[in-house]
DNA sequence: TGAATAATGTTATAGTATAACATAATAATT
DNA sequence: AATTATTATGTTATACTATAACATTATTCA
């Protein structure tokens, strides 16, 4: 279920705060890094990387690693996210506070919801902790039907 | 870090209650399978399917489909779960009530400990209904330092 | 015993990701 | 501007993860 109507926005949205993003931090938003996070924005789902490389095609040697180094720098610098369930890459759709976040994954229509919520990451800590663990990274990814799906089936 | 004296007596546990559930459910807990889920126990950590392959070994015509079939198995029975973060298997700690557990993996020590907490199901299954989404499936791995680890560095 | 089913063996290949080194583009320094 | 350093991208090769498709063996059940 994708909320925006015309989806062309949220992608020209998306490239427009992570323009913002890497000018703040002195990085290099070059051809390569926009033409990956946008292609996988078009996407309203999650993208793979060899589907990522084949719609790269001639405009950019489009081999293996330089699809997972950009994938790699979009990830370091919060542009987008894994989906280590589905090997698969979501943008994230709010880059400057994309702790904390988990994933609602439709496997009816393939999206990709992406939820913050504090206080469901200050419960998952509190967890770690009872457990004598101090947490680093949290994957946190549900698999179900959205709302949509369901009412179509 | 493992609370265990002597790990053998997990395995053979692990391997006793896999014998009673398979008896249960009518399933054939066979050579194979034990040896698969006894060589998962024998593990600290997790344990990578090519792994499990190189250790089977002679006995057993180790080749991929063999190890990823038996995981399957393993998987679909809740004797073992996949962390997919990892692309790695670790024996259930509680194969009869496995549902809405979640894995602390310290990158320290690779070692994982399984957790259940229905509460944090319960979080999570609300904020998934808040979003218009029926879960089916959950995967939460939180990726850290257990105790042991931290206090030796 | 023989047919049906389930498990395992076997070959081949698909899908995901990285190492190592070469070249090109950009930034910083002179 | 030319030189050097740094960062990004190109290229080749290969490692790692997983499944498809079909053959054979073992088990169950009629």
């Amino acid at each position: 279920m994708h909320a925006c109507h015309e989806h062309a926005l949220c992608v020209e949205e998306a490239l427009t705060a992570a323009d913002r993003i890497c000018d703040e931090r002195e990085l290099r938003f070059t051809d390569l890094r926009r033409r990956v996070l946008s292609l996988i924005w078009e996407n309203h789902g999650s993208s793979k990387a060899y589907d990522i490389m084949e719609k790269l095609g001639d405009d950019f040697s489009a081999k293996p690693p330089t699809v997972y180094r950009t994938l790699d720098f979009l990830q370091d610098n919060g542009l987008v996210h894994k989906i280590n369930s589905l090997n698969a890459y979501v943008g994230c759709s709010h880059p400057l506070k994309h702790q904390d976040c988990f994933f609602l994954i439709c496997s009816c229509c393939n999206e990709v919801q992406e939820c913050c919520a504090s206080h469901i990451a200050d419960t998952l800590r509190d967890m770690a902790n009872k457990n004598k663990f101090s947490p680093r990274h949290m994957t946190l990814e549900i698999e179900g039907e959205c709302q949509d799906c369901l009412k179509k089936n």
